[in-house]
DNA sequence: CTTGACCTTATAGTTACTATAACCATTATA
DNA sequence: TATAATGGTTATAGTAACTATAAGGTCAAG
């Protein structure tokens, strides 16, 4: 009961030979004994407390030579240390998945969306609530070329929301906007782009409101078709005799060109605020 | 504009020239074209949607192998799925990091307390609140044994304990009890292991209450010395003429034998309540 | 004496890259 | 026109923390 072998010392401990093997290899836990005839290894199981710290320090996230080198000159002081800046970065950990996981339900909601959205043309009355946006100023009119410098602008819109750590989470639902002034002239020129976010979780001063209102929409499926199809959409705010009370919006749905085939790749939702 | 070559397509999405020769040769990111003079990969910026998608995908954890699998046979739904997939996955690790860190607190008090702690064989009296502990009934007294035997019961307490996953969180806190029959017989008779818990973490059938109570205490440093200064904590109840009103509790502060060289290793608590 | 369980070492494979070497293409400057 | 800088190419090796496999030695039981 003294001597462990490496199949027993492995059993108890939940661990492959194969790791204890490998653990010995790096020096970062020999066995007590090693059997100088036939280079069995034997351990105790006191040493299994060695073993619990590994492994905890393992599940904290360090690499072995970390441990390794924490354990070589170690006293009781410099793991509490550990500890607390392990638990430091744990609650950063668990700030980023709160965000990871908004961030899939903005997407799902956003997949959702496209699936039960109306065919390519489809003209609709909505009322759609308070929104935020977080817009980025390019410097180029992407209306005055293809799909190419949009995509282009977007990038930098991505670069910019990397430096301010918001892609991962809102990436997904961007769109632009064209000024009331602009739009009624029907003078396509837009160099905002935005994303949608949640209010709550960005500092004011990055993000604006857009107005909870009553908007005339058309949804569109080609990068191509958005001027004509805006157009279509001036045209039926004429023929109802509503009013335009602010702010165009092409809102990108979904954006995937080059990428699944046989599925159309962008999806368009533009509107106009109205008064009926 | 069209066309860009590896440092600008690189460039432009954050990523390493390496790494965009890498996907191209594993095949999850190819580039439109190559020149078949020179071999120069020629990207299009439409393509940093692939890229985004799977950069996306391996910020959830899936490996590149994963991902390119689900984006050959690609649709919209499937996207969806692996999303809400995702969802529950992070839900779930959110979770765990909830109990690492309560485990991470846990430990951090021990060795405060640790560090804290009176030398051994100080007997102290002192207001101890309630408390809970998950105990494991095994089947040998280990006070008949040495310290191994006492190990692998530990050993078996910890295999209980991961299949109830507990072990994480709050094995760093263990002891073990005499019944008030027992010990005021000074019969050293104990099948019990224990682990303090908190008592809302954990369903409550698992849990047994210590109540709130004075107890005299002595501090111990060597795990062949509980017996005797057990003895000695009972020695002084009836010195002071306390009544002994409960079990006994042998709680390990620290246990980390064979481990740290120049420490002692194991550090007790011993404690009785009592009455004064 | 064989069988089977268990131990040994050595080598290769895994993932998602990074680093390095050795070499080719393009372009600006001396 | 020579050359140097820049940026592209391939191939190979290294990383972490193992796992898998091969090929062989050891030991107790039947």
């Amino acid at each position: 009961m003294n001597k462990l072998t490496i199949g027993q010392m492995a059993k108890i401990n939940h661990i492959s030979e194969q790791t204890l093997r490998y653990y010995d290899k790096i020096g970062i836990f020999k066995p007590l004994e090693v059997d100088k005839q036939n280079g069995y290894r034997f351990y105790s199981i006191k040493q299994s407390a060695r073993l619990d710290i590994i492994q905890y320090m393992k599940s904290l996230g360090m690499s072995l030579k970390e441990i390794s080198i924490q354990l070589d000159n170690c006293n009781i002081k410099l793991i509490k240390n550990i500890l607390q800046q392990k638990t430091l970065q744990i609650e950063k950990e668990m700030e980023s998945m709160k965000f990871q996981k908004i961030a899939l339900q903005r997407a799902i909601i956003n997949y959702k969306r496209y699936e039960d959205s109306p065919p390519d043309g489809t003209i609709t009355l909505e009322f759609i609530d308070n929104r935020w946006i977080y817009s980025y100023n390019t410097d180029t009119n992407f209306y005055d070329y293809g799909i190419e410098i949009y995509e282009e602008q977007l990038r930098k819109l991505k670069e910019d929301m990397d430096e301010k750590q918001l892609r991962s989470t809102y990436f997904c639902n961007a769109g632009s906007t064209v000024t009331y002034e602009n739009i009624i002239k029907r003078n396509y020129i837009s160099n905002d782009l935005f994303v949608f976010v949640d209010n709550e979780h960005i500092s004011k001063d990055l993000v604006k409101p857009i107005p909870a209102n009553n908007y005339l929409c058309i949804y569109c499926s080609k990068f191509e078709l958005e001027i004509p199809y805006a157009n279509k959409l001036l045209d039926e705010v004429k023929l109802r005799n509503y009013t335009i009370t602010g702010d165009y919006i092409c809102e990108v749905i979904v954006d995937l060109p080059d990428f699944i085939e046989n599925e159309r790749g962008m999806f368009f939702k533009l509107q106009v605020p109205v008064k009926i």
